[in-house]
DNA sequence: ATCCTATAGATAACCATTCTTGAAAAAGTC
DNA sequence: GACTTTTTCAAGAATGGTTATCTATAGGAT
């Protein structure tokens, strides 16, 4: 499974950002890349760490914010849980189980101009509308009533 | 102004819920009922400890915490910014300044049937989709470019 | 009034995240 | 290639909103 931007394509990113590509921004990256869901800072983390055994936390932590920063991932934010990354950067939106703490896409559903009925009613200029959506998986509905 | 929910039907509805209507509670519930904006655990403890003095954080935070629990507020989140009450509870949007950190309602917007579209585009049982907007305030806009 | 349970207050703990600090590495200079 | 300057790193301390703990108290039922 390919990211949207190739290799070469990140090391350009970081270059025009003013930003150097490290190994342990890299490891970062590819950790987020590999993993299945939407892991959380401490997951990549863990993830990182066994590609490139010199990565602290914080590191972890400052790497996020760069690759968020140049718009290599996204960080989508639920109440009650970490943060949580995602390489997929084109307009979607997730659901996040409240039992199982797990963040899976959802297809085929798009805000369209509901940013401009939101522009409309308000004099606040609109800088972010994003949606957050909770529920419960399929796995565990089937665990308990 | 008067909220929705009158002075009997909260004692009632204190008990119908198994709690009792202390004096503290009654200070939160009013402090927010009287607060113009949408006020932080903070504020709304400040405005309660002037009205009753005996009345410590933590007892806001537990005392808001059954009140979004029996119906009477709403608690709304913004990452970036610690949780906002309303005591307005029927459906409606709310978006933040980026820059002073107010919350004013959005009128005239509605969900409408977009839960509908979720819930036919994901094999979750959604339980909660909620807007999160933010944006840049009429008179942060005059201030600067 | 007395007993019983829920609640309050004060303070410590929590936890995700950010900041700080000195050291190491990288980039730029001659 | 050595030297200087700048950036980045790792480790751990600090932060801030929120929650938990613990003892004392207050209300409601009998």
């Amino acid at each position: 499974m390919v990211g949207a931007v190739e290799r070469d394509e990140v090391r350009e990113r970081f270059r025009r950002s003013g930003y150097t590509l490290t190994s342990q921004r890299r490891a970062v990256l590819e950790a987020l890349r590999d993993s299945e869901g939407h892991p959380s800072a401490e997951e990549v983390y863990l993830a990182a760490k066994s590609r490139n055994p010199k990565v602290a936390l914080g590191t972890v932590y400052q790497a996020l914010s760069v690759l968020e920063e140049i718009g290599l991932i996204e960080a989508k934010r639920w109440s009650e849980s970490p943060v949580r990354y995602d390489v997929n950067t084109e307009p979607h939106h997730d659901i996040r189980c409240t039992r199982c703490d797990a963040v899976e896409e959802i297809p085929g559903v798009d805000l369209g101009d509901f940013a401009a009925h939101i522009r409309e009613n308000t004099p606040y200029d609109v800088t972010s509308a994003s949606l957050v959506i909770e529920g419960v998986c399929p796995a565990c509905q089937t665990q308990d009533g």
